[in-house]
This record gives C-alpha cells, structure tokens and sequence, in this order.
DNA sequence: CTTAATGTCGAAATCGTTTTCGTTAATCAA
DNA sequence: TTGATTAACGAAAACGATTTCGACATTAAG
C-alpha cells in the first residue's frame, strides 16, 4: 500500500494535477467549489503531500536541526520539549544531534545538518568550543541560526539567554541575607561564558556586601553534570572549615556536595549552606531539598525556535535580519538547603 | 552560495551526470581512471548527494524515527545514545518525538513519522497504549518496526527488552538475603507489562522464600519518575512499621521513600532496606546510595537499531522477517541502601 | 458585434538523483 | 575482413510536488 500522490487524487476526481495541488495550497485561480472536493476528499483519504518532492521545488525541508552538548541532562531535555512543541505548531520536524561537549564533534554536526538541507539550525555550544568558524559558516549559507543558553561572545547571531551574572548575584545575595558570610564557589569549566557568568555574579555580591573573596574559596568542576562536588566538600571541611555556604554553578556538584555532608553529620543548612543553580528534577528530591535558581528550559526552547522561525520569514522576503537576544527570566527556589 | 550537485561536479570534469553519479557509487560500468577523479574531485568539494532527490529516486529517507513516552528521562536518554550512535554509523539520521505517555499522541506521532517517509521506527510504546492498531499499521505498511523496554503481548514484533522479572527477582532475593522478611513493594501503573513483571518477580521470590505476600504491602505509583514513593513510605511508617524493606518499581519512588525516612531520622539500611530499579545517574548520589537494578540503556538503544537495520535488508530483498526478541542483561548494583 | 477582461483549468518545465537502455569505439575470434 | 563481444560513457525517463505560462470559455465593455 503506497502512499497517495496528488496524481492519484485528480485522477479520482478527475481533475490535473496542477489543479489539485493549486487547490491544496489555497490559489484564487481555483473556483471555490473545486477547491471544497479536493478539500474534502484529501481529508477524506488522509492524504499530505510528500515532503521530499516538495522540497525539491521549494528548497525547502520543513526541518530544523538541533544541536546539543549532551543529551542525557535535565535541562537540554526541557529546552528541546520547548522546541518540539513549537515546531511541531508550525509543521516542522526536528533532527537532534549530540555534540557530547566536543568541538570536533560539534563541527561535524554542523555539517551533517547543512548537508540534509535543514531550512535552520538552533544550538548550545559546547564548552570545548574555542572558534566559531563553523558556526559563522551557517549564517553565511543563509540559514538561519539561533543559539541558546550557552552562546558565544565572538559571534553574533540570535540567541536565547538567561543572565546568568544576575541569578547568580541575587543566588549569592540570598546566601548573604540569611546570614552567611563565608561563601565558597563550585564554579565550572573556564571557557562557556555561563560558567564565567556565575563566577561574577558570585564576586559582585560579594563585593556589594563588603565580603571576603578569595581564591583558594573558589574551587573548578570540569562536568557540571557531575558529582565532582563530593570531593571538594571533602576539602572545604578539612581545609577550610570557616567556610558556612556554597554557591555551586549547577544542582550536580551542589548535590554532590550535599551527599558528603550528609555522610559526615554536617547539618545542612546549619553549619553549612548549599545552593545550586538550575533547578533539575532531582533537586527537589535530596535529603536536604536543594536551594536553586529555575532556569525554565522550555520556554528558552519555545523562544529559541520563534525566533528562528521569525528570522525564516525575512529570509525568504529576502529581508536582511539583525540579531536579537532574548533573555528569559530566572527566578529562586528556595528549599530547605540554605 | 548553493549546495553542489552532480551537475557540478560533471560540468567540472567534462563528464555527463550520470557517469559521475555511477562513478561515485562504484558501478562496474566506468573506468577505474574515472572513478578515482570523480571520488578525488568530491571529496575535494565536500560533495554529498542531495537526500531529498535521492529519496525521490530510490523511496529510501535514510531516516528512521523514535517515539519515546519520555523525553526528560534518564534511562530514555540512553537508549537514544545508542541509537543515534547506531544509527550515524549506517548514515541514517533520527527523528525523535515523544508521546508523552499518551496513547493518543503516540498514534498522531506514528502518523507524522509515516508521513514523513522513514525507512522504519523504533518505539517503545506509552503506559497508557491500550490497543495496538496503530502499531499493526507500521508493520502492514511494510515499515520495519522495533519496540525497545515497554512492548506489548499483543502485538508480535521485533523487540529489545530486558527480562523485568527475573531482574526483580533477584533484587528482591537479596533484600531477603541480607535479612529482610517484610518487604513492600511499590509498584508502577497497571497496564505496561514492565510494571506488571516486575510485580510478578517480587512475588516469585517471596513465594520461593516462603515469605509473607500482603496485598496492603503493595503501593501503586501512578507515575514512575515522581516522587510518589514520598508519601507511600509516611503510609509504610505509619502503618505497617513491621515492614523492614522495600523493592521499589524505579528508582525515583525509591529515591523519594528515602527522602522521608531521612526527614524522619529513620536509619538506611539499618532500620529499613530500599531497592530501586534502572540506575539513574542520580542514585549514586542521594545518601545513602541507592541500591538498584542496573538497565543498560545505551546498549538497548544499539541493539534496537541492528534489529530495524537488519529487518530493513531483508525487506530490500523482498524476503520475509520473523520478528526476533532480544533479551538484554541486567546487573545488580548494591550499594548503600541495602 | 467586436474586443477586452475575467474566471477556471492544464501542459509542461523544474528541482537533483538514480537507473535503464542505448550508443560508440575498441578488441577479439574466425 | 567481418561479425561478435566488451568496455566506457550518456541520453532520457522516472520519482512527486510546485509554479509559470497559456488555453479556453464566459462575461463585460465599447
């Protein structure tokens, strides 16, 4: 059982070809009663027009690519629900690729997307990305490009952002106002912008509130999806044990951070407060429940694609597009950690 | 600056379309002199056949599609891993869509895939999929189809798959080894055969080790990946604090029981042994750890793409394929919480 | 009554690849 | 030398939808 082409629909009511397909796509030159029977019959027999043939006179797919560090993480999977919903509204098919944090591998999506002729791509960058070469290479296809969450100072195009200076800040400042005046950093890897991001933040409120900063408080996790804060808390608690709250540039290291206070009998948040930053599921979850900034994934996912889908239609106006950037408001879950 | 296409590359090399497009596909019928320019010169250019014509031509996407009930899930997560690793080796690219554990959105979802012209789908069917008309759809429109961790008994396909009871068998069998007598289960809903083995495989080892089976033991979470097995392990203290363990359906009710018994200072896994299922990234995390069945989702995610790749040359070669079972391995993980 | 305008429809070209079926020239057997 | 074989290439017809351009009939305008 084949699939059914317009040509099997205007032989059933015996019409052309071009007539039927004019009559699908609402054209004036089809008189208003012709174009009821096709209507009704391609409804009838549930008929869509193959998308491949289409796309070979239109150029265009009716598909966006998608490219993400990871896929196995709590917030990629919201932004990339945001974007299906969206897509999907407007008819559109969503490929997704995996840089797995890798430049290399990044580069090699890139390609794989413009090679299956995706009329758009929207991505986070990896962390390990250090150029934009081939990012810049899609605008300069003329595909449209929106980046989010993670993005790139170097390279302008559309993006959809949370400012992470700004949660961070009023993270911190809550630290602060309840009290704390000795707060260490679970900071993340030196290159994405987020991670530098939290770091000022953290160093603002600081500094706002005339608290100490001090390098040996700041200690780097190089997969914030890890539980690489079990072992720093270790060394806060031998090292450091003026130290009364955590700031952490994710829930994973905060978690991580929890469980090996937890196993040493350090009362949280008595004697030490933990604060995470983008509130996962499991954060609410934790034996204490973790403190966190909300970063609403799938409305970043939403936006992403709105404004791909914005700067489409300009394209094909032949309209020139300038840059816009979002930026999607955070706000504090506060739990019983801090 | 448009992509390239055949006519470039022979108009480059004064050849006709069709002796590049033979020479790149290796018919006998073109000198090896030809060929060795043609390739040379393609991959000078980073030439790849357009899909979308190719398709036209052949009726192969080299797509395939996946309907997940979920896409922020960790055990999901993986097996997409796999398949999407899986699936690049072979060139095919994946279009992932979620039924959001809806039995009427996974049928629209199957619908858009068909439409959409994939050359099979992998699917691993909603809790809430009741009847499998649309799934017998895929297969009478010759589409090869693989079901991965959720199947159904009704209908006879290709499918990857763990054996539930036996592995919940044998997690119960050792919460009786360690000691426990009155273990409580908490179950998942009623309908996915997951569920249902994984209750029978509690069951079979109780009945092996001549202990008790209470039907007020039992609690049925309506949605695995909540918290639920919160406000069941209130009910467990409450009520029946005889209750020394508990074998949990995955490993979010287990993660949730945990949290209550740790706000009620009730010691793991002293005073009660917690068991849960699937091993999510996060149950090494929690404190105490969470012991837990291990699910091998990356590996399911592969073997499930081999099974579609391997259906599909048959059907390429007209022959038939009887629907193969692959079983998977599970593993024991034992940590803290037992 | 003639010409122009309008309202409906279809023929045919096009997108880029694949593949069938020729065509030509060179090689071989007799 | 002739006929048959083989090696190397190309012309052209698909695939299914879109869209330009005409064709034809009908109506309105002059």
């Amino acid at each position: 059982m084949k699939n059914l082409t317009l040509k099997d629909i205007a032989t059933a009511l015996d019409l052309s070809i071009t007539t039927v397909s004019k009559a699908l796509k609402d054209y004036p030159d089809v008189s208003t009663n012709t174009k009821k029977k096709v209507k009704a019959y391609a409804k009838e027999v549930n008929f869509t027009p193959n998308a491949y043939a289409a796309y070979l006179r239109t150029q265009e797919s009716k598909m966006i690519g998608v490219i993400i560090p990871q896929l196995n993480h709590y917030f990629f999977s919201n932004v990339l629900k945001g974007i299906m919903n969206a897509a999907e509204e407007e008819g559109y098919m969503v490929i997704i690729l995996s840089s797995e944090e890798s430049y290399e591998l990044e580069k090699k999506q890139v390609d794989r997307l413009m090679k299956q002729n995706v009329d758009g791509i929207l991505m986070s960058i990896a962390d390990s990305t250090h150029d934009t070469e081939h990012i810049d290479n899609i605008s300069k296809q003329n595909i449209p490009l929106v980046l989010f969450d993670k993005y790139s100072k170097l390279s302008e195009c559309s993006s959809v952002i949370i400012n992470d200076q700004n949660a961070a800040f009023t993270a911190v400042e809550h630290l602060i106002k309840s009290g704390r005046k000795n707060i260490a950093h679970l900071r993340g890897p030196l290159l994405p912008q987020n991670s530098i991001d939290r770091f000022l933040g953290y160093r603002k409120a600081l500094e706002k509130h005339q608290l100490p900063y001090k390098k040996e408080w700041v200690f780097t996790c190089q997969d914030i999806t890890s539980d690489e804060g079990y072992t720093y808390a270790k060394d806060i608690l031998d090292k450091h044990p003026e130290i009364d709250a955590i700031f952490a540039v994710a829930d994973m290291p905060a978690i991580g951070a929890i469980k090996y206070f937890n196993e040493q009998n350090i009362s949280i948040p008595e004697q030490i407060a933990v604060m995470g930053f983008s509130n996962w599921k499991i954060s609410g979850l934790v034996t204490p429940a973790l403190s966190t900034v909300n970063q609403p994934g799938e409305t970043m996912g939403r936006k992403a694609f709105e404004l791909f889908y914005e700067e489409l239609q300009l394209h094909k106006k032949g309209e020139k597009f300038a840059p816009k950037i979002i930026e999607v408001e955070t706000s504090l879950v506060v739990r019983d950690s801090t």
